[in-house]
DNA sequence: GGTTTTGTTGATTGACGAGTCAATTAACGA
DNA sequence: TCGTTAATTGACTCGTCAATCAACAAAACC
């Protein structure tokens, strides 16, 4: 019963089953048909949709990121000054929707998939600079020349923060390691230009 | 031609063989036969040894774990006071044995391993935990009762840093990482108590 | 009304992989 | 010297999986 038109809700549908998948599994170990079976298709259609698994994978990553970038984007618009602009990036990467099994097991295997292809690691270097340079841009009217060495250690402590958060033992607790960095933020910005 | 006491030698080349062979892979995705074959043996025989592939993987990140530690442990032994016991610390994940490419791609599978294997996530909490009141303990005099706040901070900027300058495109510059770690430790103890 | 395009799948192919096992070789101990 | 034990492997089982293909269905087009 084809209906037509079905190619962007087979393939939107094919992401988010690939994200559910990867997150179940807690690994990229995952099969075609397996992603194919939960998105409610026969894998021979995610093949011709996709061409091949690897593929799949990438736009489940470009996915994945691009909820991510727009989530910053989100939480900057609401953002008047520079200090409050830095605590959206800040609490939008701590956000609970980061904290979700499937996103969590997404970022963890695509750190992993970016040793692998190159394609991989080009995205995310590409998201990572841009985050680097919202913070970089935001930090500059409140530390001066120091502003892109202090992006980056704030970006590092994010990402730090969160890893330790999602392999810790307890519950993840966004909060608190949100606290961390604007405490350590405050501390920069006491330091002066 | 059996010779005996083969047991520890066939274990040891084992687990060398699986950290080159997810080296070169870049993933948890190689087979028992690679690295039996590459440490000189049949596959049959790494099942002898150890029994499945699982138990591979966790003695092999048992040894990676085990070698850090190491490392941390011995710079330690030549630091004499707490601001140079921190810095030792902080030095010893930014060695240039970190940044070998099997050492990397032992690091980031293993946190995919975490998410899969209670094991595994019990082996990282443990160097986790280590790690934080290794450097708790030597902040203590500088920064007082923050110290335990502290350490968290800069534990996970260690892994943070480690973590962008692995995926980043440039190659991996350990220095610039250590620097920014110990900037921030010289933010937090000029802080005072 | 017939042909092209789009959607869809079951069946198949060709390959690989984890784990088992029976059988072989050699050292060891009594 | 002979049975026991450790070391070792080739061959095999049973399963899986990515990718392909032939074929069918329905809409659109002319």
């Amino acid at each position: 019963m084809p209906k037509l038109g079905m190619e962007p809700i087979r393939r939107a549908a094919l992401v988010k089953a690939t994200i559910d998948e990867i997150g179940a599994a807690g690994s990229l170990d995952v099969t075609v048909s397996q992603i194919a079976k939960r998105a409610g298709m026969s894998s021979a259609l995610a093949h011709h949709y996709f061409g091949g698994k690897e593929q799949i994978f990438l736009a489940a990553m470009r996915h994945t990121l691009a909820v991510y970038a727009a989530e910053v984007r989100g939480a900057l618009a609401m953002a008047s000054d520079p200090f409050e602009r830095i605590e959206a990036i800040v609490r939008a990467g701590f956000g609970s929707s980061n904290f979700r099994r499937e996103v969590i097991a997404a970022w963890l295997n695509f750190y992993v998939l970016a040793q692998q292809s190159t394609e991989a690691r080009r995205l995310l270097n590409t998201y990572q600079k841009r985050l680097h340079s919202n913070l970089a841009y935001n930090l500059r009217p409140l530390v001066g020349g120091r502003a892109d060495s202090v992006a980056e250690r704030i970006g590092g402590l994010i990402d730090g923060l969160y890893l330790r958060e999602v392999l810790g033992d307890r519950t993840a607790n966004g909060n608190a390691a949100a606290a961390h960095v604007l405490a350590v933020i405050e501390l920069e910005i006491g330091q002066g230009q």
